[in-house]
DNA sequence: GTGGTCTAGACCACA
DNA sequence: GTGGTCTAGACCACT
């Protein structure tokens, strides 16, 4: 039974997805943390399973209080996004897609049209989102 | 309940902004009320002379607080982009306002961002986003 | 213009809902407070729009730290049972139940089966949890 | 990989007691299985002499560190609830557990509780949960 | 006056 | 070592 070179052979271990705080932008640490950790997801820099830094650490990296680190973890655990294993870590959830491609397609276009009403109030069109989205999307990708 | 000068009586002198507020977004509802009306001076759908709706009457019709609508109008006014005519109603101003592409791009940057990280949380990706977004779009073209 | 008594007239502004912490449990505080509003939202004493006491007031009450009392009112919202509006205070959420009578009972019937194996699990039978939940209701209408 | 004693040659000792872990309720593990193990002594399901899962069969069962089960095991023991013998297993013990109806009713209790509060969070009451649980014990009984 | 954010620091529980 | 809870107290933002 080999023990210690098994142990560390976790390359993966925990992703590192380099977060980073504008204290100017008004928006909150805690937000700022979850919105990023959200984006990783959504475009699969951060997969079901993977495991996020510990709290005190992503604190130690971003120069914040471990609370606000946990705060915003705490709100992810709540909605589902990931699970916080005492004394283990904190993981991205397994989601349990139980949709059919249907329901998804369904949710998908609710949270489209409302989003795309939303920033026409603002005087965007749906050209400017696609435009923004790809860009975006394929600044992520460099 | 009639009250004073009656409002109905100026009803299509004031233009009709669409403005809508989402209580997810984070952000406060007189800072969306200033943002929408700036961005809707800048790209022309509301023109100097025009009027805004008056205080009350936003406020019935978003549902919020009369004190949030007046404050959102009052900062407007500081900056100088509209002025309020006692008992006549909110005018826009001569002062052009020039958002810069910059500025669109932020406003434009936040919405989607908060979007996606909406979006990731039902366990859409990105590039799900866009796809939709791009059927949908062919589709109102049709 | 009535202004001043029409205000008053709010004789149901903020519930009392009696709300007792017990130290030795092993419970946390706010879970516990957390608990004991969806339960009195479970059984009618909290209805929709029902304003929750505010964070500083229910925090003299327990004599607890108000953050411990704005950490349940959080998470709370964060699961859309209640509704926070900044210089307002905390509500009951208008719950947008658009299921149907058939979708109801089938998430009910998947909660109730859950739960019946869990209590079987540690010997309880499906009378034991019957008794035990008529028993709790009584109580509560006394 | 088979490590030292074969488990599989005292598989028809030992017995089931279909322990199942909850990670949503807020209950340590260890602590569920040292509460289901105990309930189920009280109840009969589980008598002296009885065999106990191996500590690793067990927590590859339940997916958890055999730490986990490691620990509730050792509380039994030292609480004398169970002896371990050294290359032998975890037997009960002779010595009674009589769980008092007040302890039952507690656990009971909790449980209850803890369901209640979830499924108002659906928007069910007490009412609902009453009436499909009768039902659903009625077919049972068909 | 309302709720919201953040810090600093202590102590506990789990693995 | 991990995450979880709680306090005390400061300061900010909205109504």
């Amino acid at each position: 039974m080999n023990v210690g070179v098994s142990e560390s052979s976790m390359a993966d271990k925990s992703k590192t997805i380099n977060i980073a705080l504008d204290p100017t932008s008004g928006i909150p640490f805690y937000r700022q943390i979850i919105l990023q950790i959200e984006m990783a997801m959504a475009d699969g820099r951060l997969k079901p399973g993977n495991q996020l830094p510990t709290v005190r650490g992503l604190a130690v990296e971003l120069r914040v209080n471990p609370n606000t680190v946990a705060r915003a973890y705490n709100e992810l655990e709540i909605r589902g996004l990931v699970s916080s294993q005492h004394g283990t870590g904190t993981f991205i959830s397994d989601r349990e897609v139980e949709m059919s491609e249907v329901e998804r397609e369904e949710v998908l276009s609710q949270l489209v049209r409302g989003f795309v009403s939303q920033a026409a109030s603002y005087g965007f069109t749906v050209d400017d989102i696609i435009r923004y989205l790809t860009d975006y999307h394929e600044e992520g990708r460099k």
